[in-house]
DNA sequence: AAAGTCATGGCAATCGTTTGCCATCTTTTG
DNA sequence: CAAAAGATGGCAAACGATTGCCATGACTTT
């Protein structure tokens, strides 16, 4: 058991440093984590000598001890899609600095595998941050519970959550599509359990009322490339001459779709993407979007998540329980002027 | 110290099921880890239990006593190069059906901080998976004594790895070309470092000498789309007709720039990337590539990682050190004819 | 000068598993 | 039928840290 590692050199641990400098071990814990638990002098020899005998502490042993595992897991719905690149690079970035590792774990958008997955791995984590949870509201307060929990996009009492505001930026993108002479726009609905998608789809509903037009709603898609063809031809089968896409991968599928069946965009109709994942800025045309702060939601979730879990007795005094993050309309070549009336 | 949990309760161990059913603890650990090692009958009345008592092991008192974690690190370079998308996907794949978690680290391009995490992480890790290693060689192998390790797309000895082959692939692209009239093609070269890029750089080479062709490299240059104006304006600098380009994301900026430039892409010049990655089908003019098996990669270095660790005394019977895996030649719209001497 | 405070460091228990070794009981073998 | 072999389960020692509690000595306070 003790000729561990490939190399054969067995680890140097806490006791070798306590060994070397003629302390305890739990000095030398202290001196490692509670600076301020131990003597100055001491402390420097201590680190003097852990540096000396290249000490890397057992995150195992000590997770086992303390409980903390110093490691958050990112679940997102499904790693192909671009949008969560940036979630993943935002949270990567700042988990990253303050010394915590990343768990990636794939859902492949059931609600169950995320579930079970959040249960099991619950005792090896310190926390988890939710890019595109599938749970229905219950399930997910009850898990806060077992575990801290951040979302991102989804917003359940008692959970704190980073938000991207692209149902306030409908409304611009709505008025951008009014101003050029649009008045009846169709949304093209994602999947059905995605929160996002119905926030989406009741700030539409917001707008329409206030302004005079006309919209339709068609779908709900999965949201991938691959539902492009059918988004594509719903949207052709009303009388829209605009539609406003629930993300941008479905967006750019669309937009495929619609070359193939010769329907010039934006001549003969306007689209617009949620999103401004990569590609919707070289794609043909590129796409009019919602550009979203999809790295800084990352970020956001990691700093709440972090804070939660620091607070050292304190409730939640600075912490706010909600962030949200505005977006801004992208003009790009796929609006423009509504088509004259055949 | 017991009282963790934010629910208060506290979480059912291996001796709650030892009780439980009057056994010894070390018997509930054989028979759930080694079944074979217990009476069936006991077994079953233990597995009954833990079931029951809804029992989920710790594992970090696990690999604590163990020294397996049940966790692989995946090192990229860069998250949000799509190019790693596909790698992830593959890795994140078949690591959850084998039951292992995925830890992703993004090394920044730095080769410092891909040794560090390694060397940091190496007692919570029970491989590692480098998809982009920017480390020399013997570095690399000194590591692979630390701790397992398999490589993607970087060849060093005594390191297994899962090698994308195209640089083979560069012989079909030139051939292409070379059908189509073009006779003075440049390379656009990656990042220095890059194994890859080197590989690709050598191919072109061979190719160049096996048929009457000139040939030009320009670079290198940061992989990724930034790099995009100033490829392209050095490729214009020069007499190709066609350039081959060291990855997509490149290839696509270099698109964007020549656009800029009223240079038309393919009937101007023809461009050629490498890997096909998410985009290169739906950008402008959509990008000839050498498509690569980038999931299947993923997929394989993680089996090549696993069976190492698996492998119960045996030396290394089956597993081969080093797998090839084969690109084909995907003609879409960016090449064309070689336009007609001025 | 007695009593209280504080800073410092050691002891030992604990976290939840795994695993080497041994004891027992049951089979098989010669 | 005795001896060897195998199956099964328990004991207890790791694994490497953290942390509550206590002892000591120095420094304040009244």
């Amino acid at each position: 058991m003790p000729p561990r590692g490939t190399d054969g050199t067995r680890p140097v641990t806490i006791n070798d440093i306590a060994t070397a400098t003629g302390v305890a071990a739990s000095t030398v814990s202290r001196a490692l984590n509670n600076p301020g638990r131990v003597n100055a002098a001491t402390r420097e020899r201590i680190e003097a000598a852990a540096r000396e005998l290249r000490y890397v502490p057992n995150s195992p042993a000590r997770a086992l001890s303390s409980g903390r595992t110093r490691a958050i897991a990112v679940l997102v719905s499904d790693v192909t899609n671009p949008f969560y690149f940036g979630v993943i690079r935002g949270t990567q970035e700042q988990l990253k600095a303050a010394g915590y590792a990343q768990l990636l774990i794939d859902t492949e958008d059931t609600g169950e595998l995320e579930a079970e997955m959040l249960h099991k791995m619950r005792r090896s984590l310190d926390g988890a941050i939710l890019a595109a949870s599938r749970l229905p509201d219950r399930e997910l307060a009850r898990l806060a519970g077992e575990i801290p929990l951040v979302t991102i996009n989804r917003n359940v009492p008692g959970v704190p959550s980073a938000i991207i505001d692209t149902p306030a930026g409908i409304g611009q993108a709505a008025e951008h599509l009014l101003s050029l002479g649009h008045r009846n726009i169709a949304y093209v609905s994602g999947p059905q359990r995605s929160w996002p998608n119905e926030a989406r789809w009741h700030a539409m509903r917001a707008v329409a009322a206030r302004h005079r037009l006309t919209f339709t709603r068609v779908g709900p898609f999965p949201s991938g490339r691959g539902s492009g063809p059918a988004a594509a031809d719903a949207v052709l089968n009303t009388r829209a001459t605009a539609c406003i896409v629930f993300n941008d991968l479905l967006a750019i599928g669309i937009l495929q779709r619609l070359r193939e069946r010769h329907v010039r965009v934006p001549e003969d109709l306007s689209v617009v993407g949620c999103d401004d994942i990569f590609g919707a800025d070289f794609c043909h045309p590129p796409l009019t979007t919602l550009t979203a702060p999809i790295e800084q939601a990352g970020r956001v979730a990691v700093s709440m998540l972090l804070s939660r879990l620091d607070r050292t007795a304190a409730p939640s005094p600075t912490t706010r329980q909600q962030v949200m993050l505005p977006v801004h309309l992208t003009v790009r070549g796929s609006t423009g002027p509504v088509p004259a009336p055949a």
